[in-house]
DNA sequence: AACCCCTCCAACCGCTCGTGC
DNA sequence: CGCACGAGCGGTTGGAGGGGT
């Protein structure tokens, strides 16, 4: 037993949008809104169209002041930064690049930001690797970097000379955090006088997500993750944006949510290349697998205690805060 | 010129979450 | 409290277009 198709599949158009139906809505909604129901919205302004696919359609191509292609160097950093951070969470992503959708920016990582960071990283291993004489085997190369394969080569170095060239402070290869970081600011010897804010109520951290656009139920927090609240990982990391604008930070309660121990739920995906194959592979079991974690705390806090830097998102970024 | 392969992106799909009843 | 439903999200797909052989 399915969950019951959200509208009559059989009568209803699937594929690219006419400029007809795109105006049809377009003209439709900019007089009347959406209504609060998009799944009604089709039939009342005569489209054989699924609810969802005109709310896509609109979203993603037809709402004024959208934005399409033409990514700049910012907007990469920006990306990078915070895919780095929070994940694949696109909806938030987007929420701080104005006129961008999630789905543009999804497009966007999966087919140029990410082979622009892989190849980074293959031109770097140019001297170590002969290149594929054609396209074809340049792409096979490519793929076989897609899984993680860096065994023959230095990503750090890599690593480091991508986000120079991207205007960007190295990413440091982050060590796993500890079981219970100290809380920002609080602890945060740099940040002592800090008058930033700190979020040390989970309700605030909540608001503050919800407002960035995340969906995020208390069951992130405490299913999800399995971890308490005010751990590191997302919250934490939105912790430190608004200090990005001092391009420095402590990354003690940082970063490394995505590579995060301690039993919760590892996500690479795909950029083990940020963080150095040593993270992945050669201190796997610290931190891919990092069940007990006892030791390496001491690792991580000395670590965290050094001078990390966290790539900022840019030079001249600072942190908007959603209206 | 024809074919093959790759890239890109719009759109779809299935899932989770929030909300109302 | 549980169910149903809509909204929203992220992952995936499919086709158009372009470049290489």
């Amino acid at each position: 037993m399915g969950r019951a198709p959200c509208c009559d599949k059989a009568n209803v158009k699937k594929g690219p949008w006419s400029p007809e139906e795109d105006s049809k809505l377009k003209s439709y909604i900019e007089q009347h809104g959406t209504g609060g129901n998009w799944i009604a919205l089709p039939q009342k302004i005569g489209l054989k169209r699924c609810g969802k696919s005109c709310r896509l359609r609109w979203l993603n191509y037809l709402r004024p002041n959208l934005k399409h292609g033409g990514f700049s160097e910012e907007e990469d950093n920006i990306i990078c930064s915070l895919y780095v951070t929070i994940g694949s969470r696109w909806s938030v992503i987007a929420a701080q690049l104005p006129g961008r959708t999630d789905n543009d920016i999804k497009n966007y990582w999966n087919t140029k930001l990410k082979k622009k960071l892989l190849g980074k990283h293959r031109t770097n291993n140019k001297e170590h690797h002969q290149q594929p004489r054609s396209r074809k085997q340049a792409s096979t190369t490519n793929n076989t970097s897609v899984t993680g394969d860096f065994s023959s080569s230095s990503s750090s170095s890599a690593t480091a000379t991508y986000w120079s060239h991207m205007h960007m402070p190295m990413l440091p290869l982050p060590p796993p955090p500890p079981p219970l970081p100290p809380l920002p600011y609080a602890e945060d010897n740099n940040n002592s006088n800090n008058e930033e804010p700190s979020f040390n109520d989970q309700d605030s951290l909540r608001k503050l997500l919800i407002k960035l656009g995340g969906r995020f139920s208390n069951n992130n927090f405490n299913e999800d993750y399995q971890r308490p609240p005010l751990d590191d990982g997302v919250i934490m990391n939105f912790h430190q944006f608004p200090s990005y604008e001092n391009h420095h930070h402590n990354i003690g309660s940082s970063s490394s949510c995505m590579v995060s121990a301690n039993n919760y739920p590892q996500r690479l995906d795909g950029l083990e290349f940020f963080y150095g194959e040593e993270m992945a592979v050669t201190n796997d079991e610290k931190i891919i697998e990092t069940g007990g974690a006892s030791n390496n705390n001491n690792e991580w806090c000395e670590s965290s205690n050094t001078t990390l830097i966290y790539p900022p998102l840019h030079e001249d970024f600072s942190y908007r805060t959603p209206q």
